[in-house]
RNA sequence: CGGAGUGUAGCUCAGCCUGGUAGAGCACCGUCUUCGGGAGGCGGGGGCCGGAGGUUCGAAUCCUCUCACUCCGACCA
């Protein structure tokens, strides 16, 4: 006899961090590994997350004035040589296709056919794009030039995680090309301020915006701008960044235009990107030991109606009612769509099911059984407050209410979400010793540690890299609400330049 | 590419030391009792024990080679 377990999820984030997040995706049947190291088969509960977070951020990105097209996945080797920087960023992480034929040999199929100039598949697509818009760009008139593309890209990952970091990944990246620097910086920060309304929003969960150190700038950008989220074991990840490439891909790809007095200037440009790995963020941030929590804006489905079964004749009973309740819920309104509920009819246990949806995520259930039929009433479970006992509502009520239960939850995450960063992030820290202490706890079950962010002052030294790498600690970014004055650097006690960020970081 | 380890049922693994012809739990299928906090009984299907070679009357087990994967390190949305 199997003993119940406490957990929906196991094993829980106290017991083994790392174990539970897969356990959370395999769980909520999100994604699973493929054939394929380093790629992932992304499920359709998995697939329907993402594309609720592609629509909120398409909105956004059409409403600010892009549009999307969509470029090769495959790369001519020598576009990528053209930006110094850029080769040396990516070089190591490159898929080459070398061949276009294989042939029989042996019994085995080898790759025959050599290419003259090999293609690389694209790890990102500045260089491509690059191209078209030199040919796209004549007058000053064609600008700002505000495109978007949905694509994936691959980067050969040595060490992958689901979502977090696979060699294949789904990302949007945007690419604008400007007649003059002001107009491409201010495009960098409107889109970096899209993604934080997205984190915030939508994801239900805060980010801290800034610059990122020259050293952890994207290859071949002027700026690399970011947000950056805590997750639930104290560290650090990038959940989306913005760069103002100045003119150093204009160059590379000679992006040109006329201007009003006919002379030729090179345009300034920009990219920025999220992936697949705000899936991983959101997981990270909202899940606990009973699995995944969605908030009700990015839930495929909202509300899940589950019909008790007892007897053979229930059925015939319960589920027109069932049917009803769907019907009276999907007609009202949250966040200006209709609300998404389903009732669950499949042919299994009702707490099998029960469980699913909630190692799924699912908002709110409503159980109706034969108990519910004569005053018309539905059991109330909400994810976010599974240990509270059902409540007992009439439908009626479910319907009236359904809206404000949605955005409390809503709501909820992101507070619990912001009170924890706000627990794990350390203003006191203010010499090296304190520094070091606060980033050596236990490695391996930093869920249970106080691990967190640092904010304090920095330098700005690169030799402060060798302190910060024997410690795997790394600046997120340099926010960019600063202070007025700055005290001592805290790794060296030289005179600081801004405060900074400081965490582990995946 | 360094260091460690693992390949046996869909999944997690036992069996290997001490060779004797394949096991458990979960999952799956059938059936009866179940179904509102995650059920139980009975029955059933499923494995060239990663691959090749060797030792042996006999190999999942011992030996050699090989392939693959996982974890840890250097690099990263």
């Amino acid at each position: 006899m199997a003993k119940p377990q406490k957990t929906a999820i196991s094993p829980t984030r106290a017991e083994n961090y790392p174990d539970w997040y897969q356990a959370v995706i395999r769980g909520a049947d999100m994604a699973e590994n493929s054939p394929v190291r380093g790629c992932m088969v992304i499920k359709p509960w998995g697939y329907a997350i993402w594309e609720r977070l592609q629509g909120a951020l398409d909105r956004r990105f059409k409403a600010t004035g892009h549009e999307n097209a969509y470029f090769p996945l495959l790369i001519p080797l020598r576009f990528i040589e053209k930006e110094a920087a850029h080769v040396e960023g990516f070089a190591k992480e490159m898929a080459v296709v070398t061949h276009h034929r294989l042939t029989a040999k042996d019994g085995r199929l080898v790759p025959d056919a050599p290419l003259e100039e090999p293609l690389i598949i694209r790890p990102t697509s500045e260089t491509i794009i690059g191209e078209a818009f030199s040919n796209w760009v004549r007058s000053y008139r064609d600008l700002p030039l505000l495109v978007n593309q949905w694509a994936n890209v691959m980067r050969w990952e040595l060490r992958p995680r689901l979502f977090l970091r696979t060699s294949e990944f789904l990302w949007q990246e945007g690419h604008t090309a400007h007649a003059d620097e002001k107009d491409a910086r201010e495009e960098t920060m409107r889109m970096l301020e899209v993604y934080r309304e997205v984190a915030e929003d939508e994801l239900a969960f805060p980010v801290i915006c800034g610059e990122k150190p020259e050293f952890e700038r994207f290859p071949g950008a002027v700026n690399t701008y970011c947000i950056e989220a805590m997750m639930q074991d104290g560290k650090a990840l990038q959940a989306g960044t913005s760069h103002y490439l100045g003119q150093n891909f204009a160059r590379a790809a000679n992006i040109k235009y006329q201007t009003e007095a006919g002379d030729w200037e090179l345009c300034h440009t920009t990219s920025w990107g999220v992936s697949t790995r705000l899936i991983g963020a959101l997981i990270m941030t909202h899940a606990d030991d009973n699995g995944l929590k969605l908030p009700p804006r990015l839930a495929p489905t909202q509300v899940v109606i589950l019909p008790i079964l007892r007897e053979a004749e229930d059925r015939a009973r319960v589920m027109p009612f069932a049917e009803e309740l769907c019907k009276a819920v999907s007609a009202q309104i949250f966040s200006g769509e209709p609300i998404r509920a389903k009732v669950d009819a499949r042919d299994y246990p009702a707490p099998d099911k029960r469980w699913e949806w909630v190692r799924k995520g699912v908002p709110v259930i409503l159980e109706v059984g034969p108990r519910d039929l004569e005053n018309r009433t539905a059991a109330f479970t909400r994810r976010d407050r599974l240990e509270e006992k059902k409540a007992i509502l009439p439908d009626s009520e479910i319907a009236l209410r359904i809206g404000g239960f949605l955005s409390d939850i809503q709501g909820s995450l992101l507070h619990a979400a912001r009170a924890f960063r706000d627990r794990r992030l350390r203003a006191d820290i203010a010499d090296l010793a304190a520094f070091t202490a606060a980033f050596s706890g236990d490695e391996d079950n930093s869920f249970a540690s106080s691990l967190g962010f640092v904010r304090a002052p920095w330098c700005g030294e690169d030799a402060t890299q060798e302190t910060l790498k024997a410690l795997k600690v790394t600046i997120r970014c340099l926010p960019f609400d600063q202070p007025k004055s700055l005290g001592p650097c805290v790794l060296t006690g030289k005179p600081a330049v801004a405060e900074a960020i400081f965490a582990k970081a995946y």
